[in-house]
DNA sequence: GTTGACTCCGTACTCGGGTACTGGGTCTAG
DNA sequence: CTAGACCCAGTACCCGAGTACGGAGTCAAC
């Protein structure tokens, strides 16, 4: 009664093998289970639950706080589980104020480039060499590699 | 005159000296220069270096792309500069939607809890449990660890 | 009865931006 | 002259979320 192997069951779940793997040394998914000869086999309830970690991970949950929100009871844990949504909504937003304020940096560079006259040195550049204020830390981890798409 | 230790160099920038060490590295600055007696030392040309690769880093540069930047020429290269951040800018843009999107999918969830009566299950739970649409791909790697402080 | 696709398990590597540690050498103030 | 602070060079390690690889076992189809 639809049992998956590993690699039926990842490509249900749009992940790859190894992943499912990894996700089970994590501890998000259980290693040991039922098993058909040799190999393990999944069940719906295992594919729900794969299901449930992506879904929540698109939503900005870092793998720890998946497992945290695995653990929660849907019968009594409605408190915190808000709570965890609520504190993640916080999180996001002051990483979108994070990137509005780079935004507007780079903005102004851009036009404070348009109206300068050709001949003169770039003015993006100079700001860079120069600017006025001590340099900030930096903020925004640039590297955003976007979403796998299970390749 | 104005000669800086590494120690120096990097106190007056913010930064560790572990942190220009890799920098010296990554060969955004030169590990080669004066010396005195057996330790090297730096000018002000190197702290005005140091500090445009972290107002950079700042507005979302990678260090790959710092190292572009600074290849620019302030005199000849301003198209390229000018073009460079505005595809920055669109980066940042596309990462700004990203997270607007988990945002709302987010406050989504909270709402309907706030609508849904005392003694039902969980209905974020829930949600996350059987979504309607197939799991997309993760996007926002969450971990946006806040910016180092200087530590 | 063999071919080819899949699975198991373990370890190691990737990326980006650093940090930490080791075992020296050197410099400077008291 | 010695203590303590600083420097040098190299290597190893951290995080997060996977990906890659290798050798061996297994399963279904032809």
């Amino acid at each position: 009664m639809n049992d998956l192997t590993i690699g039926a069951l990842a490509k249900s779940a749009g992940v790859g093998v190894e992943t499912v793997r990894y996700y089970q040394r994590r501890g998000l998914l259980s290693p040991n289970g039922a098993r058909k000869g040799a190999f393990r086999v999944y069940d719906n309830d295992e594919l729900a639950r794969l299901r449930f970690i992506r879904r929540a991970q698109s939503l900005g949950f870092s793998l720890d706080e998946v497992g945290d929100l695995l653990a929660l009871d849907e019968e009594t844990d409605r408190e915190r589980a808000r709570a965890f949504a609520l504190s993640k909504i916080a999180d996001v937003e002051s990483r979108i104020r994070q990137l509005e304020e780079m935004r507007s940096a780079l903005q102004g560079l851009v036009t404070c480039c348009e109206h300068t006259e050709a001949p003169a040195p770039c003015p993006i550049l100079h700001a860079l060499a120069n600017a006025a204020e001590p340099p900030p830390a930096p903020r925004g981890k640039a590297g955003a590699r976007s979403a796998r798409q299970t390749p």
